[in-house]
RNA sequence: UGGGGCGUCGUCAAGCGGUAAGACACAGGGUUUUGAUCCCUGCACUCAGAGGUUCGAAUCCUCUCGCCCCAGCCA
């Protein structure tokens, strides 16, 4: 808690400083505002760390608030699975709010704003309108509807309200200024018509409210003093200024914007997202492979890991890639803790033990993590016949490989040290079989005379261990960018994104996995069971990371 | 050619006029029954560039260059 005296990133310190000036009354209310069109990713994850946490570091509150004012694109199952996603991240929010809950609030400020003469219905089409706003570098036109009185404006609009209208027919613009070099100013539609039904409030409405006239009103109504949101909509904070300005409201909170997060070798944008399970480039919203924290939940990732990433990142206005291996360093450092340790072969060897008696079985005690004793121990049985990772066979091993070979011993962790005595083959000459022997002396691992042996590797009991699939993913994105250009991001897509393994050979204790709960599978990586594509005799695992590897970065792939 | 932003190590990011934090990555070394973890060490004489102000600048001023966003009745 020395943290008290430093600045931290800038919007910490914007809030400081409006606390030192007593500004607000020394109130600190954010929210977290998603539009319920999609599934929240790991993008909207850093803006949900950032405005729970500066609430919480200032004694407010952070609401979520549903900015669903579009009804067609929001839905009820979006709106379900983000209140999960966001309790899951670890927040609490007491009932969600809903701009739409402010619907009737709206429309008695889109009539304040007529009736000071600040809005009108214009019937402008929508082509028209697009003539009308101009462009980048010229100004716009004054619509000829423009001018309407305000009572004609306050007639037209009920019945829009009313129905009376077809979508596209007319709209209620804000009147500002149609020459203004922002283009967001040039009497920017408030209200459209929209003839859809709204998940929440069905057919009540046939108008609807754009975002810029929604989002300021809802926060100001709520309460919000900091309202931060991305880069993108620095352009709307004068707008978002003048509504509040201009309308008779609760308070004046203050936008403030920051850059959105990237992560390099995949997409972080709900319309690319949505392609890729629309065009079945992967399995689902929720697939493990897809930056969606539905998808992070299934592959493994922890929100401790989520939160202590979208710390470490910071904030700033600087548009950012952020390498993928910071996220699988933060999502090791807390797997590292947490995660129980047991064998798995996902590519078995076989291997007989040809001096160890037939039908006996001993059971070998195993920790279940290294470093923490509490974590405590288990039995593992050993026998004649066990399987090994076929990695960890070479015929023709280079010196500096401390695994299994011709005439080599390693320790089978846990276990004994054995040494590699023969190597069947089948007709095509692949490695079916290893004949070792194991020394007796050395249960547990350790030679009595003290000999170093200088490979572990692991292995599971054969006639005794259970049968599963493995699936093993990496980067989705064969490059570091994948959305570059305008070319098809698609054509980017990393063919080997996913590779299934079926013949695995796991540590019997894994028969009974607890939900969540992510493994380390020693020597390989972390694993959690996907209970989504389980099958009653056929588990499923899920390669949430693999470990650091420093043996495969010195020889890289053979 | 209009408006709004941004440029500090490979990647994030502190720094706010007093002489470049930290993290990830990377490179060495040590411990180790996971080539994991852990522990050491190294890693920007320089802050997009050029001028200027100052005893002193990444921090102030000027100009130049580069990148991002804006012309939805989307958010």
């Amino acid at each position: 808690m020395e943290e008290e005296n430093k600045k931290g990133h800038f919007i910490e310190a914007i809030i400081k400083e409006d606390l030192q000036n007593n500004k607000n009354n020394g109130q600190v209310l954010t929210r977290f505002p998603p539009e319920p069109n999609g599934y929240l990713h790991i993008g909207h994850a850093k803006s949900i760390c950032l405005n729970f946490n500066m609430a919480k570091q200032f004694n407010g509150i952070c609401n979520l608030r549903f900015d669903d004012s579009n009804p067609a694109k929001e839905k009820q199952i979006y709106i379900d699975s983000i209140k999960d996603t966001v309790n899951w991240l670890g927040f609490d929010f007491k009932t969600p709010f809903y701009a739409s809950d402010y619907f009737d609030r709206l429309h008695e400020f889109a009539v304040q704003l007529i009736r000071k003469g600040k809005a009108y219905v214009c019937s402008l089409s929508p082509e028209q309108m697009r003539e009308y706003r101009g462009t980048l570098t010229e100004k716009g036109k004054n619509s000829p509807y423009r001018d309407r009185p305000i009572q004609e404006n306050l007639d037209l609009f009920d019945q829009m309200k009313n129905g009376k209208f077809q979508e596209g027919e007319v709209t209620l613009r804000a009147k500002i200024d149609m020459a203004s070099p922002n283009i967001n100013l040039r009497d920017p539609i408030i209200y459209r018509v929209k003839k859809a039904t709204h998940p929440r409030t069905g057919d009540k409405w046939c108008i609807y409210p754009m975002y810029d006239f929604t989002h300021c009103l809802s926060d100001s109504l709520e309460g919000i003093t900091h309202s931060l949101c991305s880069l993108e909509f620095e352009d709307h904070r004068p707008l978002y200024d003048w509504i509040l300005d201009t309308l008779e409201t609760p308070c004046h909170p203050q936008q403030i914007e920051f850059a959105r997060m990237n992560i390099n070798y995949t997409v972080l944008s709900k319309r690319k997202l949505q392609l890729l399970v629309e065009q079945h480039h992967v399995s689902g919203w929720d697939d493990p492979r897809l930056p969606t924290l539905e998808g992070m939940r299934r592959r493994g990732y922890t929100p401790e890991a989520i939160r202590n990433f979208c710390n470490i990142i910071g904030v700033s206005k600087k548009d950012s890639r952020i390498d993928m291996g910071l996220l699988e360093s933060c999502l090791r450092d807390d797997l590292n803790e947490r995660a129980p340790r047991v064998m798995g072969v996902l590519k078995p060897l076989k291997v007989t033990i040809e001096n160890y008696p037939d039908g006996k079985t001993e059971e070998m005690v195993a920790m279940n993590h290294p470093q923490k004793e509490e974590m405590g121990n288990r039995a593992i049985g050993f026998s004649k016949q066990i399987y090994v990772e076929q990695d960890d066979f070479m015929e023709d091993p280079p010196k500096k490989f401390f695994r299994l070979g011709p005439g080599r011993e390693v320790r089978l962790r846990y276990a004994y040290l054995v040494t590699c005595k023969q190597v069947i083959k089948n007709e095509q000459g692949e490695v079916i079989e290893l004949i070792c022997t194991h020394d007796p002396q050395t249960r547990g691992g350790n030679a009595p005379d003290g000999r170093k042996v200088k490979g572990t590797i692991h292995w599971v009991n054969a006639n005794d261990c259970l049968d599963a699939e493995v699936r093993l993913y990496d980067r989705l994105f064969t490059d570091e960018n994948p959305e570059q250009g305008n070319q098809d991001f698609t054509e980017n897509l990393n063919p080997d994104s996913l590779e299934i393994l079926r013949n695995c050979k796991l540590e019997k204790s894994l028969g009974a996995t607890a939900p969540g709960t992510v493994y380390q599978f020693e020597r390989l990586g972390y694993f959690c069971q996907d209970l989504k594509a389980s099958q009653k005799d056929m588990p499923v695992f899920n390669r949430t990371v693999t470990l650091r590897d420093a043996w495969a970065k010195m020889s890289p792939k053979a």
